[in-house]
DNA sequence: CGCGGTGTTGAGACCTGTCAAGACGTGTGG
DNA sequence: CCACACGTCTTGACAGGTCTCAACACCGCG
């Protein structure tokens, strides 16, 4: 159940099988959320953190005018809240974009393994680093890079992050976000959003149809989004 | 020498005297730069970590076109590059904005501090975790807000995060960046910081000149900036 | 004393947003 | 089973925020 996150682990460091247990016996619950829910809600007090074992999840953040910004997409063997371990209640609401399996993992069950196996304290921490690590990425596309770049790092991203727990084949992977949810993710409306994906689709980079992106050039889509994946970590290193 | 950090981590939990002497021996040397350098080169292996003891640094990315986003700014009290300490490289550069004391802190002794004081630990864990908050407050900045908005929000953070370390008084700060800086800062061109910063004037919200930044209608600047500060996570709780 | 970095200003271009309308598919209730 | 509402996708015309390019003033520094 736990199967996607050991893999997302393990593409970084070794886990021994201590380790692995006890990230198997801190799921407390498993819960099924419908599609377009509030699964956390900002600025409430969080008791647990929140494994996602399949579907789509997303961190968002609203203005008062009703402006909003989707910080981070969250897949199968995502964490989307361990920060929440430490900052106890979370800046941000995350939301189901798809009908969603969550674990809930108490911050006690989490507080014990700080106390006692701290080379999985290390890499639990790297894995809030590396989140942090793909937003500076999305601020660094946010400031900097225009429409269609910005749509195509999103989806070289993607195609890494979901290869790694294998929902990406031959660099074709499920996409289940509407144009108005990518354009609250890539800061663009949604009427941008149409036009920018018509562009990729004419210069014949992806394809995206029946929510399923096909990448038909991952080469050329790598050049526009002038794409390094060394922001996300894949390397095995002892932590 | 590290009063500042103390300050900052006495903002979030209370530090016990054992762990407030770890703290104070885990910096192995200090340094002083001059201004614009590059601190920390992206990818290089780090063999410590970097605790900002005063002046000013920033995280910058950098594309292949030359366009620069700054991802975070630092001041005193700041360790830049906590993250390192799992992610062993990093995604980003560390630049001084202005000539700046450092504090290493070689990343075996937070690695001894992880295996012996796990109470600090999760504190240490949580400044990285708001760090990354910060972070997120930037992207939806980017995606969301317009240039003055943006703006204003920067000043407003600054202003509690330098009050809480004593270098804001009465809404007034050392504020050492060009305009070509801020605007790296804030994804806009530094001709847009000119005249939005003209604008803010203008209205009477701020005065900038000489390096200094003086808010003159703090609640008319947090209303164009849709400041709330929950993000900056400054209660104190057990973590 | 000249040079480079910084700040300022103006004119025009361009990327993206706004507003509006229509096509299409799906679910639902009469 | 059809009518209808609703969300999503698409398209066009136009507006607007920000960028680009260029020039100039100012200032500290070598």
């Amino acid at each position: 159940m736990i199967e996607a996150h050991l893999k997302k682990l393990r593409a970084r460091d070794d886990i021994s099988t201590e380790e692995e247990e006890a990230l198997r016996t801190m799921v407390s619950q498993v819960v099924d959320v419908p599609q377009d829910r509030t699964v956390i809600r900002h600025g409430d007090d969080l008791p647990h953190s929140t494994l996602l074992i399949s579907g789509w999840l997303a961190r968002v953040k609203d203005l008062p005018g009703g402006e909003r910004q989707i910080t981070e997409l969250h897949v199968a063997g995502d964490f989307a809240d361990l920060h929440a371990f430490t900052l106890k209640r979370l800046d941000h609401d995350v939301i189901s974009l798809t009908r969603c399996r969550l674990a809930l993992v108490p911050h006690q069950r989490l507080k014990d393994i700080t106390e006692n196996l701290p080379h999985l304290t290390r890499v639990l921490w790297l894995m809030t680093n590396v989140d942090a690590s793909i937003q500076r990425e999305w601020t660094l596309s946010l400031g900097q890079r225009q429409a269609i770049s910005r749509m195509a790092q999103l989806f070289c991203e993607l195609n890494v992050r979901l290869g790694v727990i294998g929902l990406s084949q031959n660099d074709s992977y499920d996409f289940p976000l509407t144009q108005v949810e990518l354009g609250q993710a890539l800061g663009l409306t949604s009427v941008h959003v149409n036009r920018t994906l018509q562009e990729l689709r004419r210069r014949e980079l992806i394809d995206l149809e029946g929510g399923r992106l096909r990448i038909r050039d991952l080469q050329g889509l790598k050049e526009i989004a002038e794409f390094d994946p060394a922001y996300l970590y894949m390397d095995k290193r002892p932590r």
